[in-house]
DNA sequence: CATGAATGAGTGTTCATTCAT
DNA sequence: CATGAATGAACACTCATTCAT
């Protein structure tokens, strides 16, 4: 029995590197930011040695890039999904898609890493073409696409899309920045619940896309 | 007589020093954030030399404190004053304000330390705390203070007062992070004019608090 | 009769495995000398993985000695026997020499170890005594082996040996550097054939020698 | 008399260390090559620290490029003068060159950066570019001059520019390498006084230059 | 025998801070 | 007061070498 080969210590740390790193590097990606985030700290939260990172990953801003992949691409693109299967009124589509993006992507650790590079995308030209290409254009599409929808189903009325679409991340954006920076995340997160801001936005945007005269 | 000192060019320069550090500290913070900020190059843009600069401020942190204290308490006192004195609905004077800050406080350059404290306060705790304490706090007192009024004056209804609060603050600071970040500023800027962002957020809102049944 | 082992496929490589390690040795130590080298490249070009190349070689150095031993002393010991079997004139033999040296050795490949050598050996100081043991003092007593003959024959006249040897090898080094450096090969080889510079330059060595007085 | 300011040790040194550094940098890079030579070593043996280095120069490429300007264009640019200088002959003037290229920059500790990039060039594009720009180019100009005007005078027949510009640098490179190698510096330069080679050598491409036929 | 995951010392470069002038 | 030369700790990234499998 001993005959059939199950991974050996080696093989199965190997095997677990990656993800071990990936999200060591999400945790202080999302705590100190990514220029304040030393390479050798990642390596030794994730117990290997600063080498071994760059046995994985070919530099810093890649190993950003696959914690963004992992951990940003991913959610957003599972609300496409949704959004093409959604059955009901576009106005409850919009409510559910704010309300579940908030507690899929934003109450998670993983939104910390929004925060980071609206932060942090002055100094890292290259991240923030990356983030906008890969995570804010795909959104922006999503929204405006329901909102078109909306428009075309007669259930929505007199809005610009545009303006709009921003008036329905704004709150997310918001709260994520409140969820990650000491310097707002004492006023937010007491006060109320995040799922609640979130659902009273959402009521009071649907709301006002169904009024008759703009 | 000659003790009644006439201030000489030269004397007059020595005695603005601290406030060119401090405006060229702004200008460079904002620019680039605080860890990205090189001592020398404050320096450089106030005029003097590096030893200079530390001839007036023990460290960078201490520049940057200098800073936030300089520019950002200002314009939300001001805000104060005008609450008080305003005449006509409360829905007219929470437009009048959302648009008035932005004016006044979110589309200049100083709005962009309070993005520059948002990013970078976990890596300077006391700095959190200050902004906490001198910005957020009042800011919400006042905007909190503004719907009071109205809910008494039967003008606004079935609302939660934090909640609301917050969705007032969280497009100013939507815009601003928009403003200063690159991750948000190539989305948000070219589709429309933030003045128009926030006028329709605010009629948004102010039409949600007005209507009947919540 | 299983005992005599027919060398299977597998069985082959394995034999051959330092001779692959050596010819991707000198491939790539040619093209950028020792240091630069990556023991890691020298491996995947040879086929076989980082851990086996430690395991024919103790180490980079080891493995850059076996590589001088294995490509530098065969065409120096080629040119005693031809030299000795030689029917004709100095002059002609000595022409000969110069160009069959360059046509053998100078213009190859292999060529490019004595670059490499000549470039590194101060970091490698046995390597360098290996080098002048075994190629720079056999050619030297081959050439100055010539000379004599000449002179003793009447043909050479007005000249000093060690002089005239090294201005016999200094061609051909100077084209092999040349050759093997971008830092000399743009200005030499477009402008015309090394078997030209070659041969007029022995050329005018012979013509120098044969002049009546000096 | 103490009033008339002498520069003071901080104002001293301060003069004196970009020299120091070059001297510094001008022995270690001949002595161990470019990619050997640390720049910490080279600040150290200027008895300054490394950042004080980096202070005086971008990098350590800038370094070596400073190195080349002050050590190796310098004796490039004087023969310039000299030629244009120069009563006599072609053939005087081609032989006095050689010797003097020789006495004035071959025999000296500068020859050493020449066998630097022709060792290392393939690993610096950028470095060899700069060195064939910079230093090959003028020195062939220069000597191709020389040898049309002893062709347009009549005194030099039958002979191709390029080819011979090349016999004449040949020696000299050769030479170069010789010293600073340890590969070949101990044999040639035991055996023979590097001066009377160079004149040997001269003396043989002038004569067959001069020589009716080719 | 062969692998390739893991290591860690080493390198060029930056920058806040100090201090002699 | 003001300067700017000097420092040295820090950091991303590389690579020869080892060793468990």
């Amino acid at each position: 029995m001993s005959e059939i080969s199950t991974p050996q210590k080696h093989e199965r740390r190997k095997q677990h590197r990656p993800g071990e790193l990936l999200e060591a590097a999400l945790d202080l990606f999302v705590e100190k930011g990514f220029a304040a985030t030393r390479a050798e700290e990642v390596a030794a939260r994730a117990g290997v040695s600063k080498g071994t990172l760059f046995l994985y990953f070919q530099s810093k801003e890649e190993l950003f890039k696959a914690v963004v992949r992992e951990n940003v691409v991913k959610p957003v693109s599972e609300g496409v999904e949704e959004v093409a299967n959604f059955k009901g009124s576009c106005g409850q589509l919009l409510k559910y898609l704010m309300l579940e993006w908030w507690r899929r992507y934003g109450s998670t650790k993983a939104s910390g890493i929004s925060k980071m590079i609206i932060s942090e995308a002055n100094n890292f030209p290259e991240l923030a073409a990356f983030y906008q290409a890969e995570v804010i254009m795909p959104a922006v599409s999503l929204l405006q696409g329901v909102l078109e929808r909306g428009r075309s189903q007669g259930e929505f009325k007199n809005f610009n899309t545009e303006q709009t679409a921003m008036a329905v991340i704004a709150p997310m954006l918001f709260l994520i920045m409140s969820k990650h920076s000491s310097a707002l995340c004492h006023s937010g997160s007491k006060l109320m619940k995040p799922e609640d801001f979130i659902a009273q936005h959402a009521e009071l945007i649907v709301r006002g896309l169904s009024v008759e005269n703009a």
